[in-house]
RNA sequence: GCCCCCGUAGCUCAGUGGAUAGAGUGUCGGCCUCCGAAGCCGAAGGCCCAGGUUCGAGUCCCGGCGGGGGUACCA
């Protein structure tokens, strides 16, 4: 028997063959069938699964939809897996999976635990995915927690989904914004010296810069001052650098997001490095144009709009070059099968010229993923407020965290479809009470958890439970909801938007809220998990667990914790 | 101007071309002598406008309207 990871495939198997076989007895003329023939009813009063193929075959067959669902539904052989299937209007074929199944599956989940849901789609492929890479140049903001958490939930999926996955962070230690902050500091650092300086025109007027100066002088006393009027040392920019990813990172660790590697922008321009590599491989190519004294990526021969620079007149790369640089190292160096880069939106107008330059050194096309999160707003007191980095006051990631919690702000961000723009209420979002949606999905769990403790206070243990004992519909729903897991991390991985997996949290959360409840609902003591009727509190026993793994799952693909108790 | 994203319930948002469009929150009404009321059950309330494709459109296409973003030898 198949267990939930390859039920719908099983199904598939099962339909088409019914197909072949009502062909062959020549109810069905022969016609070309087309695939992905099993979906999800949303209404499982409609069967745990359906298939919609009388509807798509109808044309082609010149006989009634309906009238081809019951042709296909009668050759379904008999399996244990399922009751026999029903036929609805206008041409559903409708299959409902057998207790006997459901009952299984509670082993099922058992015995995998926290490998629960795993399935196979990606076949073993490696896959990065690059996310955040904020400027090192200040503190992570609200935004950056957004793409921290869409990516980081995404890695995981993909994980769960079995690609072979690594997370990165690209840390811009080069260019021009770098300058622009090693200015800026040095200004900061100054002025803690008394003398009269001002920060650049274009420089950052954050408050952090002062404390970024002060921390490096409390460590390093006057080492980089140089006289008045000079240049700042460039060792005291790449301390700043080095002390804001430090500060990063431990953002991020705080956030429970953990990278496999830090990538350095600098690293692809050594000697014969990356960025030569790349650059000599267009050139090869023919690509590269000089003109008004600088170095052209002829992209618009490759159905871009323009051309783009890539060494500017003064000699400095741009970033395109950069990331031209980068990906070739991604495609070409490590050999990644499947690169995702998670990006604000607004740099979107990247994405197709990045798509064209990961071609142009030799990437294939599909495997450049560029997934865009529309911009966050904030709401304070009814108060909207737009993040900007540039601008003196931000919120940063720290500070939300600090406010709400890592909990929280994941699912907050994670639960809106990274193309749309999302509000972020922290005054919601701060409420430790059950207007809080979050607390929601942990409390289910904290239940869960607590129900096995005080069944092993009263002496009893899942162990040894018979599952066939669960027929409850409260109990079969809740079977039912688990098994849902495995369609949810295959839609994460294909689609790769994340929102999926909060949203099925929540009706997880649900579905266990209502089966525990049960008993009130309907007046009824002997729905309760735990009975004087030893046999069947060992049964439910088993299902609490099971629900419970279950829902660690999809909480820790989340990135979030599994309370034990609240 | 051109390009991209978004318009779904009072609000914040889900919704792989399929059956009666969902959730949270808010409003109203029930439920704690009951394994955790951070919970359960119920009610009211909605697809921006106009065409098209399809057996079938919230979903795809064309055109409007509205909101946001981009269009640098910034990143």
């Amino acid at each position: 028997m198949p267990d939930t990871r390859d039920i719908r495939l099983y199904l598939e198997g099962l339909l088409s063959q019914a197909v072949r076989s009502a062909i062959a007895s020549g109810e069905l003329p022969d016609v070309a069938v087309p695939g992905t023939a099993i979906e999800r009813p949303k209404d499982t009063a409609n069967g745990d699964f359906a298939s919609t193929l009388p509807l798509r075959l109808a044309r082609a067959a010149m006989k009634p939809p309906l009238e081809i669902a019951k042709v296909i539904a009668r050759h379904i052989a008999a399996d244990a897996a399922i009751d026999s299937p029903a036929i609805a209007p206008p041409g559903f074929i409708n299959i409902r999976i057998s207790t006997s199944f459901l009952q299984q599956q509670v082993e099922h989940v058992i015995a995998t635990g926290p490998a629960y849901a795993d399935i196979t789609v990606g076949a073993g492929k490696s896959a990065q995915v690059e996310f955040v890479s904020a400027n090192p140049t200040g503190p992570l903001h609200v935004g950056n927690g957004r793409g921290a958490a869409i990516g980081d939930a995404l890695a995981s999926a993909l994980a769960a989904a079995g690609y072979r996955v690594e997370r990165e962070y690209y840390v811009n230690d080069a260019g021009t914004q770098t300058d622009t902050f090693s200015e800026t500091l040095y200004a900061r650092y100054q002025q803690l010296f008394n003398r009269a300086v001002d920060i650049p025109k274009d420089g950052y007027p954050g408050e952090y810069m002062i404390d970024l100066a002060r921390e490096i002088k409390d460590e390093g006393g006057d080492q980089f001052l140089r006289p008045a009027g000079e240049p700042g040392p460039t060792a005291l920019g790449a301390l700043g650098i080095e002390v804001m990813v430090r500060h990063i990172r431990a953002t991020l660790k705080t956030f429970g997001v953990h990278y496999d590697e830090w990538f350095s922008e600098k690293s692809l321009y050594t000697p014969e490095g990356r960025f030569d590599n790349a650059m000599a491989l267009l050139r090869e190519h023919g690509q590269l144009v000089e003109r008004e004294g600088a170095v052209w990526f002829a992209s618009s021969e490759l159905g871009e709009d323009k051309d783009n620079v890539v060494i500017r007149s003064d000699g400095r790369p741009t970033y395109y070059a950069s990331d031209i640089a980068y990906h070739f190292d991604k495609f070409i160096g490590r050999r990644f099968d499947l690169v995702v880069d998670v990006w604000g939106a607004d740099h979107h107008g990247h994405v197709s010229r990045l798509k064209t330059a990961s071609r142009a050194v030799g990437a294939d096309s599909e495997a450049l993923q560029v997934l865009l999160y529309q911009l966050v707003t904030l709401k304070r007191g009814g108060e909207i407020v737009r993040l900007s980095k540039r601008g003196g006051e931000i919120i940063t990631l720290d500070e939300l965290i600090e406010e709400v919690g890592a909990d929280a702000a994941r699912f907050f961000f994670l639960l809106r479809s990274p193309g749309a723009q999302m509000e972020f209420d922290l005054d919601l979002a701060k409420k430790q009470s059950s207007e809080n949606p979050v607390f929601y999905v942990q409390y289910a769990h904290a239940r869960l958890a607590s129900m096995l403790e005080r069944a092993a206070e009263q002496g009893f243990s899942p162990d040894g439970g018979d599952v066939t004992l669960l027929t409850q519909p409260s109990e079969l729903a809740l079977i039912r909801e688990m098994m849902r897991l495995t369609d949810v991390i295959e839609t994460v991985a294909q689609t790769y938007e994340p929102q999926h997996l909060p949203h099925y949290a929540m009706e997880l959360a649900n579905t266990f809220h209502g089966f525990n409840d049960a008993f009130k609902q309907h007046n009824d003591p002997n729905l309760k998990v735990i009975t004087e009727d030893v046999a069947m509190t060992k049964a439910r026993l088993r299902l609490v667990l099971s629900a419970k793994v279950a829902l660690a799952r999809v909480l820790n693909l989340m990135g979030m914790t599994a309370p034990e108790r609240m």
